[in-house]
DNA sequence: TATTAAATAGGAGTAATTACTATTTGTCAA
DNA sequence: TTGACAAATAGTAATTACTCCTATTTAATA
């Protein structure tokens, strides 16, 4: 996994500093869809001096070469995906917590025609919403 | 329209005020998915000394009600939907532009089993991904 | 191992949202 | 109608999330 780190790093010309490895290896054993600042407290731990400056812009580096997503948040924070397998969202709108499920189902639906033509489309996300049994 | 609101309005047991009224109508004739910012400056030429936190307030309480829905942003700032009819959305990642469409085939399609199982679902969407024409 | 462009830490600045408080207003029951 | 009261409002302060700036350090390369 953090050999794929090096490659990918490598493959977008993207240098590999220790505190780049140490927050993508925090991506990914990340419980779901962490923020900025959840990165960051457990960042620091290792590099206690690491600026919350220097974690937020690596993480939009690493989403913006698609090493990771940014997720709809519904306006609190910004939360990142590190898992980018084919996957759609539950979305609780009592606590925003985001869960991922998987159903095949979902992912080859067609693009309807006047999007494809519209829009260079890169990927579709299936998202429902509802509560989950804490907030009913 | 207007009647509707103030018949949402008892519904909920929500108090009927100018500003609210006012805001609600805003809501009704908007450009797409408007911020709260841009509710507040366009309800300020009708009432100069309304304060933004009474445009947001409101425009959330609205949400809670179900008389418009809060939106995904991917970090940026929160965005309301007017549009309550089952659609579905383009997503822009270059601008954050977020363009409504319909799409009979998307309506209908059943929630996975280990989802309602799980959890209350109250609604879906299907969320496309990629770039606009200005931002390819 | 020297060069150089990129990355970092630290702090300041900004934008969006939320909290607080005194005052006003809409609703409902008498 | 009117009076009581809970809810809503304006104005402002505070907080949170994010972005920008600058001097210094570091990774990649040749």
């Amino acid at each position: 996994m953090m050999m794929d780190f090096d490659e990918k790093s490598r493959q977008h010309q993207l240098k590999i500093t220790p505190q780049r490895t140490a927050i993508f290896k925090i991506l990914t054993t990340a419980r779901n869809h962490p923020t900025a600042d959840n990165v960051y407290q457990e960042v620091k731990t290792e590099f206690p001096n690491i600026s919350f400056d220097t974690v937020n812009r690596t993480l939009l580096t690493f989403a913006e070469v698609g090493m990771i997503e940014v997720i709809e948040s519904n306006g609190h924070c910004r939360r990142f995906e590190p898992n980018l397998k084919t996957h759609h969202h539950f979305y609780c709108v009592g606590c925003g917590e985001i869960t991922d499920f998987f159903h095949k189902e979902y992912d080859n639906l067609e693009i309807p025609e006047n999007i494809s033509r519209r829009f260079h489309v890169t990927g579709k996300r299936m998202v429902i919403k509802g509560l989950c049994d804490k907030c009913i």
